[in-house]
DNA sequence: CGCGTAAGTCAACGGCCATTGACATACGCT
DNA sequence: AGCGTATGTCAATGGCCGTTGACTTACGCG
């Protein structure tokens, strides 16, 4: 059973090496956030794109690059810098909760971090990625004593309640919501507070 | 690199099927705990038990079965009841942070659920795993009102630093390690606290 | 209009692995 | 002791996959 999203192209796409190298990373993206690493081949990644295996190696190199530039076009660093410091804790705590209109495409995004996160093989890859582009951030923004140490833990708890808000079945609702977004708020508060 | 911890067993194991399957079980669960599902290869069960592969079909019948048993044998429930109510917070936080003196076991059976939890091949465990064994047992534990949220809160939390934990490279220290244990602390703290 | 080169295709190689069935052997029962 | 069966061993099979190099084709430049 392989399900492969081949788009209805009766035509084959113009020789194109950039159109084609990005169609197989969209199509890497897809596959690896669906999959994760191991359980992904490059020959469905090959075949969604529309394009053929060799041509994974000419671009990227190898499997390990492909996933790595992936995981790069997946992470949006930009989430924690355009918050609120006042209203932080309470916002992440009321996305967290989820609702009616939650970010698919977010949302996505760290469902590819979660599979990452759990391959021997790729946690290196993405403990870099999430150095880089995510502990660093956090840590300047941040600021103060010990921010390298709060940057962990405010990257865990935001990890934690991303999968637990990918993993929730039923929507949270009535007092149930708000006791969470309360709590998750005092979470939040609780980390961010330069004082020990 | 396969590292292999084939016990210094210069007699054979007399034979004796329950001790075999015994075996073959407690190998399983260290190498899909620490490799997950895909990069564990049974021939590398059979020999960190010494054992023989075709014995793991016999008393398993194949590689996925052999994964549920680990996995139910692993499945302590009252992993969480065990902790002293006092002392979690902490307990926890220290635990997350890794490195000496700290229940490594403990540690070792949560990334199991974790990978579990996070394996496509086992996906359909992962509603079974967080709501019934997870989310359950931690509502009872922590009992009140809205236990139900605060559940969520602390399981997400939870799985947070567990991911954190799974994807750190180098080890926390010095000050790094008790500012992070100190956050951890209060963190859970918050969560576990009875009232708002 | 040729022609060089980038873009794309094809097939095979080698490794790894789960599975399997045939075979060997030790244990315990009579 | 002899024998049957549970236990353990061995090697082969077939499939999957990443990788690779040689081959073919289209594009665009002079």
């Amino acid at each position: 059973m392989r399900v492969v999203t081949r788009r209805d192209r009766i035509e084959p796409r113009k020789r194109d090496a950039d159109a084609t190298s990005a169609a197989i990373l969209e199509a890497a993206k897809s596959q690896f956030a669906r999959l994760g690493y191991d359980r992904t081949a490059l020959r469905d990644i090959a075949a969604e794109a529309g394009a053929d295996v060799a041509l994974i190696k000419r671009y990227y190199g190898g499997k390990e690059a492909l996933f790595t530039a992936a995981l790069k076009a997946s992470f949006r660093p930009d989430l924690l810098q355009a918050w609120n410091r006042q209203t932080f804790a309470k916002d992440i705590a009321i996305m967290m909760a989820g609702g009616a209109h939650t970010d698919e495409a977010r949302a996505h995004s760290f469902q590819f971090l979660l599979r990452a996160a759990t391959s021997p093989t790729t946690a290196p890859l993405l403990n870099l990625a999430i150095q880089e582009r995510f502990l660093g951030p956090i840590r300047d923004w941040l600021g103060g004593d010990d921010a390298s140490a709060r940057a962990r833990v405010l990257a865990a708890a935001f990890i934690g309640f991303l999968v637990e808000r990918l993993i929730r079945e039923t929507p949270l609702s009535g007092r149930e919501r708000e006791v969470f977004i309360d709590r998750a708020t005092t979470v939040f508060e609780a980390i961010v507070q330069p004082d020990g």
